[in-house]
DNA sequence: ATGAAAGCGCTAACAT
DNA sequence: ATGTTAGCGCTTTCAT
């Protein structure tokens, strides 16, 4: 394969002017410019990466530790970072660290082997004290939580405002006995995590509404996956537990929760109305069309490659950002019944 | 950043005994190693990887070109391949096409800038002529469509054995009427692509059944996706065209047209049956839960990885192979009724 | 406007 | 078992 020394003779010019060349900088007249360029087509050649990013410094490529990309919320936000990387020249590797903490930080370290630029990192099992230490070896920008006073930027999603309009919405829609459903939360008030932070924002509707904040309503199922809901909703439809509305830490719970109270015979949203967290792509689809919190994915993703590349340029350039996106409640059929489309 | 020489400088020996041990390399004695790795660690040193491509001419990463990673099927095969690409310490980066054909080439002459070591291309928009002129400057694996006689290795579905699986399942669940729901078909023979692979198992389980090939009964929309399948089975419920059951080109699609049964009051699966291909994650927690082929997609990561992988080893090692993946059926409830859980 | 020299950090090949 | 040499292909710096 051609290198940048052999398009140089091939050109009559120096290696430097065809390195003017292919990355557009001024001072090269016309003439040599396609001299060079015709050279370039006559021998197929391509830039090397790697010696250019040895050179530089830099790879062109950042991570992505996502949980599983297999995951309706986790997949839409891949999608849209790697949009928006894509628009600033950058490639996305994408790591699955199954949501547990040594994963996470393994992602990081790999990071400090250089492999990447920076790294966007959704972090789902690293605790906020461990979050709060992340020594920015390498640009970080931590998306989906908020992690306070973090030494990183950060991209939140308003996880209590939203969780409290998704809980009036049950209030408003009739119901009192309203469930929370979420993952295991930590007994160290710091460890605000998503399950947390919405169980704040349900315990604050629920205030707001003057309804009892019966802590056994609040239920921790370990994994957020359609199984652990599904199996919640059988057990709690079989129990007859009185509960007339749920508010589910995720779409893809709530999905199982809907499975779950159809095999236990309740009827959404006759019997017990539903909501979830997302806005998942499916959940408009569904039969009844779940309900849901609906944060800007792509405005979150362009907004945590921006960060990202701010710091790649400018390392140490000011105080670490945060940007909460906004969000909308759309309620469909699994909390308002009747008969409107599945679409949004 | 410490380097390499500044490692072989603290532990008193020569880079090259460095670069021995952080490749697990014999002829290190354990005193030696050990000093090496004590500064390493004294150091914080870690490897440039940049530099290290460029010697060795790989990168240690992949492209993965799919048409959206936001989509189950493609989601789930994502994961899938990259959980195989890290048992062999590779990276993997991924392309979105949107199913185009020129963002299709463009992953592939990506690849010829040696960002990556090979490519991993789920084609969607390829024409089977240009896939057969895929010139390996990379090393280039084909997922998921049959493409005989490509000059690149293959990994594909049974789609057309599958497909007449699923439409031989409706028919043993008595359907009589089965509607077959796809993209749009290329009217070139040449053009073997998903759609009209299925179509044509599903044409053979109808003559295997004895029941007449009505074409009107072949539906093509024009995206793979929910919204388009929705549409379809409103439009159909409406026309009451006498449909009692559809065999679907992806979940995605069925999930859609679940939907736009229930809007168009067809009960599935008494006065329809639907069944998909696929067996995405969230089929079976629909209501009803989604019947469908269900390829195994681990293997075919595995395989698609492990071909890509011999060719990055050695670019001119024999004959392209083709893999064909195993398959289940799955019946579930939108083609058997009754009362069974939604899980499999 | 163009070129020459030097070196980014690593490892293959060849000593010792 | 360990060290020396050279060079992967590019760009930064400094000349011209």
């Amino acid at each position: 394969m051609a290198t940048i020394q052999d398009v140089a003779k091939a050109a009559g010019v120096s290696a430097m002017t065809v390195s003017n060349v292919l990355n557009d900088r001024p001072n090269v007249r016309p003439a040599t410019r396609q001299k060079v360029l015709d050279a370039i087509a006559r021998l197929d050649y391509r830039v090397n990466v790697a010696a250019r990013n040895l050179r530089k410094g830099r790879t062109g490529t950042i991570g992505l530790a996502v949980p599983e990309v297999n995951r309706p919320y986790y997949g839409r936000l891949a999608s849209a970072i790697i949009a928006a990387a894509g628009r600033h020249g950058l490639r996305v590797s994408i790591e699955q660290t199954d949501a547990r903490r040594e994963n996470e930080l393994a992602a990081l370290s790999q990071s400090r082997t250089r492999v990447y630029d920076g790294v966007i990192l959704a972090a789902a099992g690293l605790s906020t004290s461990e979050a709060q230490q992340l020594k920015a070896e390498v640009p970080v920008v931590v998306l989906g939580e908020r992690i306070f006073g973090g030494p990183v930027d950060h991209v939140a999603m308003p996880n209590v405002e939203a969780s409290r309009a998704a809980t009036r919405h049950l209030v408003d829609q009739g119901c009192r006995h309203i469930a929370f459903l979420c993952g295991a939360i930590s007994d160290n008030p710091e460890d605000v995590d998503v399950s947390s932070l919405r169980r704040t924002g349900y315990r604050q509707a629920l205030l707001d509404a003057g309804l009892p904040a019966d802590r056994r309503l609040e239920y921790e199922i370990t994994e957020f996956t359609m199984a652990a809901g599904a199996e919640w909703a059988r057990t709690t439809a079989a129990s007859r537990a009185g509960v007339d509305g749920v508010f589910c830490v995720t779409d893809t719970v709530a999905m199982g929760v809907l499975r779950g109270f159809a095999d236990g015979g309740l009827r959404v949203p006759q019997d017990v109305k539903v909501i979830g967290f997302d806005n998942v792509d499916e959940s408009a689809f569904l039969v009844p069309s779940l309900s849901t919190v609906a944060p800007d994915h792509d405005v979150m993703a362009e907004r945590a490659v921006d960060f990202l590349v701010r710091r790649i340029e400018e390392p140490s350039g000011g105080e670490p950002e945060e940007f909460v996106a906004p969000y909308d409640l759309v309620a469909r059929e699994s909390t308002t019944g009747g008969a409107q489309r599945g679409e949004r």
